[in-house]
DNA sequence: ACGTTGATTTCGTAA
DNA sequence: TTACGAAGTCAACGT
């Protein structure tokens, strides 16, 4: 990996065609030849870059300054002048074991669904991930009055996750064997607008407390 | 600026839990507080990062080595733990004019604006951006026969793209003044499902060339 | 302030 | 291999 801060003007045309005047940023140009060219603030995403596969051709400008043209399989280029040099460094990585993700929402539906009596008194799971013409309803379980509940869990509780319950309800309630099918949603957190909606459709909410259900199973179970 | 490389381990909790091996990654903390983890390929995003605002601590963990632990405002947590630091330095950017970019949607939409034609023979512009209670269409026309087209215009035709053009035909042939509207989804590529579902519904396809529309401007008129 | 839409999206998974 | 859906998406724009 080779780091370079310089002063320098991109131009990119491909897809698009993008300008970014003379300025100082960091240039990353990665063991597969890709190039980032990173300002000091924004977010994550390079102000301008080059995806791999690509080959980087470095040359002097008409003053002589460095010139940097990164050309992609699709004809993509990427040309940076370079005005002013202040570091130029590599330095051998090596190749990256990868990154582990664990799904919390999924975790989440597990421990619920081990234990549903968290979710409301004398709760009885019926089925995990049930399934419907419009996808699987993460919990399917019935109170102790013998009533269907349709439980969508989601890690931060948002609109989105309450009109995804409410199209289940509105499809397992046409169906004569299950109605009355009532909701409920069940997240870490809630925002306020999703607790109103759900209100508004009487879908009840219930915030869970993840570390509380993880103790209720086995600690030792946890990997790290 | 601050660029740090070091071989470490990251642990991200957030909305989902992340995990990255002991291995030599890039460490970049940006002026606004933000970091990024980078490992010598993939693309331009990195492993793992924490974005604006947070606050990053600097901390000895049990062995002596360096832990980062960077926290934002909603409580995600990343986690930096360092065996070995091979470079720590830090440049000061100033701030970025920014980039200019030219060749995205709003630009295709403009180019048809000016050449209807090119979506259909002796089609006339009526309006760029009509608006309707549910947003506005791209771009309302009418046809030699006087019936009235309503363009949707996608750089990528999906899915998406044809329902949301279905729901302003529904509205607009509500209109009696306006009625019959029939539709046309124009894009530089659209996807076969798109095209089956417009097709069912009566929609037009149109396959832009974005050049050669380019190519109908002046020339001159280029900035680059 | 909030919601909606676009993106050089990238990334994973299923067909 | 390709196509489709999700993303810790982010950022810009309109209401």
């Amino acid at each position: 990996m080779r780091l370079v801060i310089a002063r320098c003007q991109v131009d990119y045309a491909g897809r698009l065609t993008a300008h970014l005047p003379m300025a100082t940023r960091l240039l990353i140009v990665k063991a597969d030849g890709s190039v980032l060219v990173h300002a000091d603030g924004g977010s994550y995403k390079p102000l301008n870059w080059m995806s791999p596969p690509c080959t980087l051709l470095e040359g002097v400008d008409g003053d002589g300054g460095t010139e940097w043209v990164v050309e992609s399989k699709t004809g993509d280029t990427l040309r940076i002048t370079m005005e002013h040099v202040t570091s130029d460094s590599s330095y051998d990585l090596g190749i990256d074991p990868g990154l582990r993700k664990d799904g919390v929402e999924r975790h989440l539906q597990e421990l619920l669904a081990e234990h549903p009596a968290s979710l409301g008194d004398g709760l009885m799971l019926v089925r995990r991930e049930f399934p419907t013409a419009i996808g699987p309803v993460d919990l399917l379980c019935r109170d102790p009055a013998g009533a269907t509940v349709a439980v969508e869990v989601k890690r931060r509780g948002e609109i989105d996750g309450v009109e995804q319950l409410t199209r289940y309800l509105d499809l397992l309630n046409r169906d004569p064997l299950l109605t009355p099918v009532r909701g409920i949603f069940a997240a870490q957190q809630i925002k306020a607008q999703a607790k109103t909606l759900a209100a508004d459709r009487g879908i009840d909410c219930v915030t869970v407390d993840y570390d509380a259900l993880r103790g209720l199973d086995d600690p030792a179970a946890r990997l790290f």
